[in-house]
DNA sequence: CTCTTGACTGAGG
DNA sequence: GCCTCAGCCAAGA
């Protein structure tokens, strides 16, 4: 990869790599964390990137726990099966036990 | 170069 | 708690 691509979309990938099993986080606490909390948006934009790559976006979702992204995922309940298979609880496409299950990024570093 | 859209969020009513 | 507005930055037309 060349260096002049490495950015705020890259670090978004390794974070997004970083989130433990089980556990899901949300756009704007990535982007929080990158120092540009004001740009969740980019972090989802991101995610359009992150096929190809080792990144989870499954495990991430907007503030409200809400899988938002699930339309970009192949079929339509992928993301949710993803979820429950790492024994997330999830209920019309939004995720229960949401503060239990969320994973801050900044918490682990 | 300009305009629109988007896997978002926080603040205000 | 829900709806609306504005800000954010990048990619595509």
């Amino acid at each position: 990869m060349k260096p002049e691509t490495l950015t705020f979309f890259d670090k978004v990938y390794e974070v997004a790599r970083c989130i433990p099993f089980g556990r899901v986080t949300s756009y704007g606490a990535i982007a929080k964390y990158l120092g540009a909390a004001k740009s969740a948006r980019m972090v989802g934009y991101a995610m359009n990137g992150s096929h190809g790559k080792d990144v989870p976006a499954h495990r991430v979702v907007n503030r409200k726990g809400l899988l938002t992204g699930k339309h970009h995922f192949e079929g339509t309940n992928l993301m949710q099966q993803l979820l429950e298979s790492e024994g997330i609880t999830v209920k019309d496409n939004q995720i229960q036990n949401f503060e239990q299950v969320f994973w801050d990024p900044a918490k682990v570093m």
